[in-house]
DNA sequence: AATACGTGGAC
DNA sequence: TGTCCAAGTAT
């Protein structure tokens, strides 16, 4: 049997621990627009944006979005096209709609209050262990660790933890032992003091160890052995898939596909997509009218032009055919002129493809 | 437990 | 270009 061990602190090194970290984030702390207060509605609304994405992506549609939903009342209201609009891009787009259901909840079942323990928060749609944990300590004061990505790192790599992080499982062990770390007079500064400090002198690519304000506690960075922390299994790349976008004319714009409510890119209007293995170049025009109830003339298939998307499990290839509209009975089609083309709320993909086509 | 779910940046 | 990363959650 393989026994995984890691560096354990005395009391006394966990206190000198907090200091210095507490120490170091309140005199370097990133000033960032939803750390102007603890406002719980703010800090919901930064934490959610945040989930898989980086600060700086998020800092433009946070201050975006504080302005079109100031409440959580307005977010409750908002109707699903405007709330789309602000979102639009950032990608992971059920967690606006989870956002958007969660703030119904705090409306309608707290009567605007929020709950204040991680436990009730996790009761949210798309508030998960991570993201409850963050808005109880930060919001609230309550004594729960945030294990994020840069928790897992932090710690991985100061104790020397050997767990792969990829497991489910190990989410509770960063729990319980950061549980006994965490500060209990500041937990939201601390968990927020890990963060920056995973994503400056202790962040995934070329950390600077060395310099780092913890460094005296660090097992792996004073042994050099840091870059092996934290231990994750890689993921399988994603599964390439040849696609056919199709630009249909019409005699005002083009013809646009309502995708599905469920799956990726949900709802979002595009250029309809077929995947290559689905359809024989020559059975185009038979697919779509016994498929879709739409009629197709001139077909004419592109293959000099390609675009590829990729995301996280699936890469799509994605060649394009050119169509003349007949006609189409089909209510997730819709025509839309060359205006509403590029007004439309788009995924990053359909205005990489209009980028193309313009 | 394993997989679905976006996007843009860094190297 | 390929690969990995970035404050995860839902199923």
């Amino acid at each position: 049997m393989i026994v995984i061990s890691y560096i354990e602190w005395s009391d006394d090194t966990i206190k000198q621990f907090r200091r210095t970290l507490l120490t170091w984030y309140d005199e370097n702390k990133r000033d960032l627009p939803w750390r102007k207060d603890t406002d719980p509605y703010h800090v919901f609304i930064s934490e959610i944006m945040l989930q898989q994405t980086q600060v700086n992506t998020v800092i433009d549609y946070y201050l975006k979005f504080i302005e079109a939903f100031p409440t959580v009342f307005d977010l409750a209201q908002a109707p699903e096209d405007e709330l789309m609009a602000v979102w639009q891009g950032l990608g992971y787009y059920s967690r606006a709609r989870n956002m958007q259901a969660a703030a119904k909840q705090i409306v309608l079942d707290y009567e605007g209050h929020w709950p204040k323990t991680a436990k009730e928060l996790e009761q949210l749609k798309g508030i998960g262990p991570y993201t409850s944990c963050a808005i109880a300590s930060i919001a609230f004061g309550e004594v729960e660790p945030a294990i994020d990505g840069n928790a897992f790192r932090v710690f991985a790599r100061l104790l020397k933890i050997e767990d792969d992080i990829a497991k489910p499982k190990t989410k509770t062990l960063f729990y319980n032992i950061v549980k006994k770390i965490i500060d209990p007079d500041r937990p939201g500064d601390f968990n927020q003091a890990i963060m920056d400090l995973g994503s400056s002198y202790m962040k995934a690519k070329n950390p600077i160890i060395e310099q780092s304000p913890v460094y005296e506690f660090d097992a792996s960075g004073q042994e050099g052995t840091y870059l092996d922390y934290p231990v994750k299994t890689k993921k399988k790349p994603p599964q390439k898939i040849p696609y056919y976008a199709f630009v249909i004319k019409t005699p005002t714009g083009y013809l646009l596909e309502k995708r599905p409510q469920t799956g990726i890119l949900a709802n979002f209007t595009m250029f309809p997509l077929i995947k290559k293995s689905d359809v024989e170049k020559e059975a185009i025009v038979d697919y779509f009218k016994a498929n879709y109830s739409v009629e197709l003339a001139h077909i004419e298939v592109d293959d000099s032009q390609k675009v590829t998307h990729t995301f996280t499990h699936q890469q799509w290839q994605i060649n394009f055919v050119k169509a003349d509209l007949v006609r189409f009975n089909n209510a997730n089609f819709i025509e839309v002129n060359e205006k509403e083309l590029y007004q439309l709320n788009l995924s990053a993909l359909q205005k990489k493809m209009n980028n193309i086509l313009a």
